[in-house]
DNA sequence: AAAATGTTTTACATGATGTAGAATTAAAAG
DNA sequence: CTTTTAATTCTACATCATGTAAAACATTTT
């Protein structure tokens, strides 16, 4: 299941506060998105419904948590994009960033150097 | 601009083939699809509009061919992919592919060797 | 001219997404 | 304890992408 660009924009809040969240701390920080009380919500019942996050009640009250880490949504949208795009192949993926115009020498330069320290048993960072 | 998944199928067909393809040749290698003429012409407009593909005529047949590679495809689709997903960090989508679960230990030894033969000035694969 | 064949138009259902008013419910105030 | 207030849930709807294909149209063949 994908998250939509709205509803991506609110769980980026979300990870980066780290913990549980108010309906009130969102809507004051999604100001400037325009956006109304009620879409808001609406974006949030999406989320729930997708299995994104948990909410629970104190008093009248919503209160939302991640129901996945950032890293975690990252790990499983990178896997179906790379089945998708790069028919599963990791070397498609490479030769994709490898080429001329996208990385720079110097960007391929410093991911060998920090593959070089990967031994491919420790999480992402 | 993106492909459905059912574009794609299509578009991997006409990259597979290389050079020009008519409605004719295409119908019979999509045989299995169980896609009516009419719908296989649907998805051929579609790409067109896109910009995937160029169509001319020749007689009553079209003829269509790839407006873009495979690898180009993959290329704008994968910076797409990690400034939606990675927010534009390289090093973000290493995490991931490094993660538990994902690649092997072993995979990752691969790739290592294959990115210290890369100078980051040479294309594809 | 008629028939066959390939293409273009038009159509429509379904589902995702953005958007938010209405209705409901629960807490706070009086 | 009743009325207000505030937060949530329901319901609604337009738009767009996608899958699907019949109907209509245009060319060749026969």
């Amino acid at each position: 299941m994908k998250m939509s660009d709205s509803e991506m924009k609110i769980m980026a809040l979300i990870w980066e506060n780290g913990g549980v969240v108010t309906t009130a701390w969102l809507t004051q920080r999604l100001g400037e998105t325009g956006w109304k009380a009620t879409t808001i919500l609406t974006f949030l019942a999406r989320l729930e419904e997708k299995g994104f996050l948990t909410v629970r009640k104190n008093g009248r009250q919503n209160l939302y948590e991640a129901a996945i880490s950032r890293e975690e949504y990252q790990r499983e949208e990178t896997q179906s994009f790379i089945r998708q795009i790069h028919g599963g192949s990791y070397k498609s993926l490479f030769a994709a960033l490898c080429a001329p115009g996208h990385l720079t020498a110097g960007e391929v330069e410093e991911l060998r150097r920090w593959f070089e320290g990967e031994d491919g048993t420790k999480g992402g960072q």
